[in-house]
DNA sequence: ATTGACCTTCCTCGGATGGGAAGGTTTATG
DNA sequence: CATAAACCTTCCCATCCGAGGAAGGTCAAT
């Protein structure tokens, strides 16, 4: 198979499956006489796999440590669990880092009256605060 | 003031303004006799702004749209509160992007075990799925 | 024979800086 | 005064994860 067809059957571009094989994510893949890549249907799997993956928000670092606990046919499942269970981690520090940032920002338009005069409390408060956090923009 | 004053009152990095100024998000310093960049009273507020418009998550881009806004005097308060809630917008779906990749993982690690036996349903979870969503990976 | 759809490698680009080299300047210390 | 430390300058390279495209080889159908 071509990496034209593996590629879309596994819902990823031929681009990068050969960036997934230039880092090394990937093992190399044999080569017809003509030079192209051949592929089987392992492969097609392992691709989806590492879509999977990626879509869940897993570093292509971590989707290199996932596949090789797929492949360990010996892996514990408790290994694979800890993986998961940090990435958890990792998106719900991102969850709570963009609410933060969303209830300052509500806050701040709410202060804004939104018409055509020129003082506007977003702008100020966006200029008068040193520390990193909410504001009391509303005089 | 030289660049390192200016920066360490801003709390951003020399690097980080010489920056700003090569893609023409601040306007170029003038430079004292000796070649080194000048700064004023007034870049430091105007890069207190940027720092404050960037922790809160809008792009450069964004920044500079804000920044005119801010030296526009006539400008009307509407303007900015539509780059606000513009940006509110693109946050509030990247929480729930995020959520949703969070409620995945929560229910592909809560059907593992998480011992020591090697069939592992996060792993089968990543594998099996051909589309992008949610699974039900318990058996 | 030609066209169009493949495939190959290689190079460049993006966002928003950080790191560091190579060299000039200023300030502080001995 | 000499020297070292701490600045400053420009320049290039690295990050992350590919996308886009150029230049050229190959294959299938017309």
């Amino acid at each position: 198979m071509n990496i034209g067809s593996v590629a879309k059957r596994a819902g990823v571009t031929a681009k990068t499956i050969r960036y997934y094989e230039s880092i090394g994510l990937i093992p190399a893949a044999s080569r017809a006489d003509n030079g192209y890549r051949d592929y089987g249907k392992t492969d097609v799997e392992m691709l989806r796999f590492i879509k999977r993956a990626r879509s869940l928000g897993f570093s292509v670092e971590d989707v290199g440590n996932l596949l090789s606990l797929w492949r360990d046919k010996s892996r514990a499942s408790g290994d694979v669990k800890a993986v998961a269970l940090k990435h958890i981690e990792e998106v719900e520090e991102r969850i709570r880092e963009l609410e933060s940032i969303r209830d300052t920002l509500k806050h701040l338009t709410q202060c804004c009256h939104g018409d055509d005069r020129p003082d506007c409390p977003i702008l100020e408060g966006l200029a008068g605060l040193d520390n990193d956090n909410n504001a009391s923009c509303c005089r």
